[in-house]
Order: C-alpha cells, then structure tokens, then sequence
DNA sequence: AGTCGTTACGATGCCCGTAAGGATA
DNA sequence: TATCCTTACGGGCATCGTAACGACT
C-alpha cells in the first residue's frame, strides 16, 4: 500500500469517480492512476470502485470505508508536513483563504491587511465561491479557511467556529418615504419591491424566513450575490435593498441611506471552518484571532477537541459574539 | 513521504533510537533504513533524530510530534487492510492476544475454545508476558488485546474495557489452623509466611496495600508469577497461598483448602485492551463479548467514542461488572 | 462518434543489499 | 575494541508516459 495510491482513491471520489478528470487534476496520466488503483484492489483483496464494462459507476461499501479511512491520513500526512514547515520556519508558508465575496469585500480587508503586515513570508491565496463550493474546498483541502455564513454545517468534517453575528440594513434612496417611518415593520418594508442576496448567500434564508413566519410574501425583485449590485440597482429605483449593514458604507456619500433592521430580523452568525484534525500553524491560529479577537489560542484548541456543533456553541455562546 | 519511511521512523523511536536494532526487526537491511529516514528529513526541511557523531540520541521535539502523527497514520493503515479483509471475507483473519500466565491458564480457555469453534479460520496467537511487555505490546501493534489487571492503564494510546472483578482466596494445606477459623481477618493472616504473587503480577500492589493500611507487614517468604507454582510451595508447607480465586480448582483433589478472602482485600479488575482508534474486525467484537458478555457490539463501539478512562468506567461501573 | 477505462511496452528512476569508512563509548 | 551510523556502488524492480484497444453512452 502507498500514500500515492490512497491518494488516488480519495481524489477519484471527489472526482464523481471520473478517473480522467483525477489525473489531469494531479498532472500524471490517466493509465497510471488506473493501474496503480487496481494495483491497491489486488492487495487488499477487495473492489473499492464498482465497474460496469469501463466505467466506474460507484463505490463498494467496503470501498466507502476505505476511503474515508485514506482520508483521514491524507489529512495527516499534511498535517506532518505542517508540523515540520513550523519547526523548520514558523514565519515562512501559505495560507488559502475561500470566501464569499460578503466577507472578502466588506469584512476580510482590515484582517487580510494586518496579515500580510506581520507575516510577510506567508503567501496568502484567496478564492471566492458559493458558499457549498468555499465549504466543498476546506473539505476537500484545497485550501485552509472556508469563511461563510451558510452551509459550512453541512459538512461534517468541518469544525466550524463561529466569528461574529451580524444583521440587516434597509437601503433606500435619501428622502424615500420610508426614512420618515418612526419604527420600522416587516409589514411596512413588505409593501415596497425588495432587492437582495440570491438564496443560499448571506443570509438570506434567514431573511426569508422573517417574513414567512409573519405570513408575508416579500417582493422581491431583483436578486444578486452581491452588495455592490443590489446598492446600484437601489439607485436605479428598481426597490428598496435589504443587505448585510456591513456591506454599507456610510461613509461615502452615494445617494443612499441605511435603515437598520436588526429588530426584523434574526442574527446570522458567519464562521470559520477548516478540516477537523488538521494541525494548525502558528500564523493559522493567529490568522483566526486577528479576524475573530474572542477566538484565540486557546479557544481554538478547545473547539477543536469538542465532536459537536451543539458542543461548540455551548463553548462559545451565539449572544457573546462581536456584533457588526 | 512515503508509508515505509514513516514506518521506518515509528519503529526507531520504539527501539531506543537503535536502527541497527530496527532494520533487524523489520527484515531489511540497515543502511536502507538510515537511508530512508535521511531522505523524509530532508523532504521535510527538519531533522527528526538529534545525531552527535554517528549515533542516534534523541527525537527532536519536531521529531516527536512528527513520529506521533506517522503513528497515527500507520494505525489507520491497519484499519484499512482490517477493512478490507473484513469486506473480503469476514471469517477469516488472526487474533493475537497478549496476556499473563493467571489469564491464560485460568480465564482464557473456555473463551479461546469457543472462539476456535465459531472461527476455525481466524488464526489464533497468544503472548505471555509480564503486564508491562503486554500492554507495550498492544500499544505498538504487535497484538490486537492485551488482557490485564495492571499496567494496561499507563498507556494512553490504549483503550482498556473491564471485563470482570475479582478477588483472592487463602490456600492451606487441608487441616491447616486457619480452616477452624469463622471469620479470616487480615490480623490471622499476617501471622503465617505467606506465599503470593511477585509484584507486578495478579493484583499484588492491591493485596499489599490491605495490608499496609492495616498498619500489618506481611512476611511474604516465596513470590511466583503463577498460581501454580504458588500453590506448590504451599504444598510443600512454606506458607499460607494468597492467589486469585480462579486459580484455584476445587475439583482436583490436591491436598489444599481454599478459603474465601473477598471481604479482606478490594476487588481487582481486568481489563483488555486495544489500540485507541482501530478497526475491529466482526470476530474481534465477538471474542470480546465471549470473554466479557456484558461488552457487547454497542458498548465496545460507546466505549471507544469516549475519551478519558473516567468516562469508560462510568459507562462500565465496577459495581456491574461480573464477578469471578 | 465521442468519452472513458484497460492493456501493452519501453525507459527512467528509485530502492534494496553488500561492502567499506569513520565516529563514539 | 566493539558497536553503530553513514556513504558508495551495482543490480533489480516498480512506476510513469505513450500508444493502441475495447466498451459504454
């Protein structure tokens, strides 16, 4: 057996089992894989993949199990090479950063900029997806960091940290009649045509849910992933924006104006996560902290020993978060 | 990387540093040892061993880290080929179990014969050692249990399930003073030399310490690490036999009395044990539950969830534990 | 017809084992 | 002096990549 071999395995079943595309994503030939696979069947005896004439159409229980396992030391031999990279120069190495683009524009900045500051030798790699492909990448350790607000919970081999909780702006444009309005409603906002996040970004099933459970159905217009998109449209006069507060800068003068709507709707909590049992380097756990100051050395280490979502938000309560 | 250089690492830090030793044990030849582990230091950027001259005298604290990791990695090797044998053919296999003299001659074979006849094709191979060659033994995967009373809880790597409680008998020679008496106190016995267990061996340090907190100092004249031959020297007249009181067969008419002792010294478990983390075969399950009925599939696999010794025995209370 | 996995084959490169060298206790 | 790790060298073997083949969609 050898770690190559384990490897292939594991990258084919992240692969939708397409043996070609596995090859060319780790730059060897296709027969090579192949035969190196088959090779591993012989020793161990069993079929990890099922084939129907040449194709690969699923894996054998047994093949599951193995798989998993070969994970789980694929995620170690990393982990050694971290432990080493850190013993050998703590301040040299590479971080890989995958998030929306809600944290990389608005919130991620002043963290990323302190970074480079004091870790100058650590190249930094930022990626930016949905949140299921950032959640999918930390799993499949393509990079370090999946920073979301959704669907990090849905992969289990994530321990997810909790960072801050946010909320929701109003955005109209200046002198719009709902500025006048005293005590904001969800019925009042209701009323108007509403542009915001496209579902499964930001939040917005939270939101969502807000009106559904005051028995209204928002119209909603116009959808973007995007802050900056919704802003401009707002201009534009196509409705009223409901985006995260921090996407909105109040310090620039554009025309518009932010309604805070924290009394509508519930908190969302945005996290950190990354691959349960990885080893962290130093710059790692700081990293962390610079972004999240309640999440330091030793918070983290305990997080990482708890099994649970439910045990790690006992650990750090959603009410004791940094508000945006 | 690759798995053997991580082998070979292991296996050199479970040999005091000795590679000549190591490449002996592993069939292979030195130099491709010393090899091997040069190249994964200078792939990792780190040394592993501190060398002064050319002698190997202690892990880097790199090293260290390094080397528990490749454990790790090499016991989720193990799982993988369990897995696979399991999926391949489920009854057959090897067991190999490491325990001491009083369980292999007195406990074990009921269990071991029943286990042959459910599994004629798992291949069956005991070890004999003291408590702690077993548990070391178990702790660097040369057997899957080791079977105890001591010992097994000074390594951390293992999991240890109690299976059963026990306590100790006097053995006289029939019509011996002491068989007159109602009720045996420790005071009685301390009168007579005594023939026991050597230290280390059966729950010695638990009949010691009944006497000491008595404020008594036995005259313990001839220590053995068999009930047998204990026993034989009681024959002879040396003394009064403390042994385990399933060492002692009440149907063979040999000369001696047994007189219970439980009420004079606290209960002994013991214990088996096995590698925190590894697979266990369907058979493997099952021998534990031979041994042990109480442990069956769903307590092994809650036990091995739990993290510290504490939370096994609240799991496992010694009050329920069978008694011997 | 196109995509995909397997087989065949030649060349490169790695690993192993023997033999010799040098350092330490 | 004996033990022990390292270096050097040659033979064998596994792996890789190219090319051709056969199956499925």
């Amino acid at each position: 057996m050898k770690l190559q071999q384990l490897k292939y395995i594991w990258e084919v079943s992240k692969h939708e089992l397409n043996v070609s595309a596995t090859a060319e994503s780790l730059f060897t030939s296709q027969p090579g894989v192949s035969k190196q696979i088959r090779l591993l069947e012989d020793e161990l005896g069993v079929q990890i993949f099922q084939r129907s004439g040449k194709h690969l159409t699923e894996m054998t229980p047994a093949g599951q199990a193995i798989i998993q396992v070969a994970g789980l030391i694929l995620g170690e031999v990393e982990n050694i090479k971290r432990i080493a990279a850190e013993h050998c120069d703590g301040s040299r190495g590479s971080l890989s950063i995958a998030t929306t683009h809600t944290q990389a524009r608005y919130v991620l900045p002043p963290t990323i900029k302190k970074f480079i500051k004091d870790y100058p030798e650590v190249s930094l790699h930022m990626h930016q997806g949905t949140p299921m492909q950032i959640s999918e990448l930390a799993a499949n350790r393509n990079v370090d960091f999946a920073i979301a607000t959704e669907a990090l919970e849905l992969f289990d081999d994530l321990i997810m940290l909790p960072c801050y909780r946010w909320n929701r702006s109003i955005i109209v444009p200046k002198g719009h009649p709902l500025t006048a309005v005293e005590q904001l409603t969800l019925e009042t906002i209701a009323e108007y045509p509403i542009v915001t996040y496209v579902f499964g970004f930001t939040g917005r099933s939270q939101l969502d849910n807000a009106f559904y459970e005051h028995g209204l159905t928002p119209k909603v217009v116009f959808t973007a992933v995007d802050a900056d998109v919704i802003q401009t449209y707002v201009k534009l006069g196509l409705g009223i924006g409901i985006v995260a507060s921090m996407a909105f800068d109040d310090t620039a003068d554009n025309g518009l104006v932010a309604l805070d709507a924290s009394h509508l709707f519930d908190y969302s909590v945005t996290k950190i996560g990354f691959r349960r049992g990885s080893f962290l380097r130093a710059y790692m756990y700081d990293f962390i902290t610079m972004f999240a100051p309640h999440l330091n050395h030793d918070v983290i280490q305990k997080a990482m020993e708890l099994r649970s979502k439910e045990e790690i938000d006992k650990l750090i309560p959603t009410a004791t978060l940094p508000t945006f």
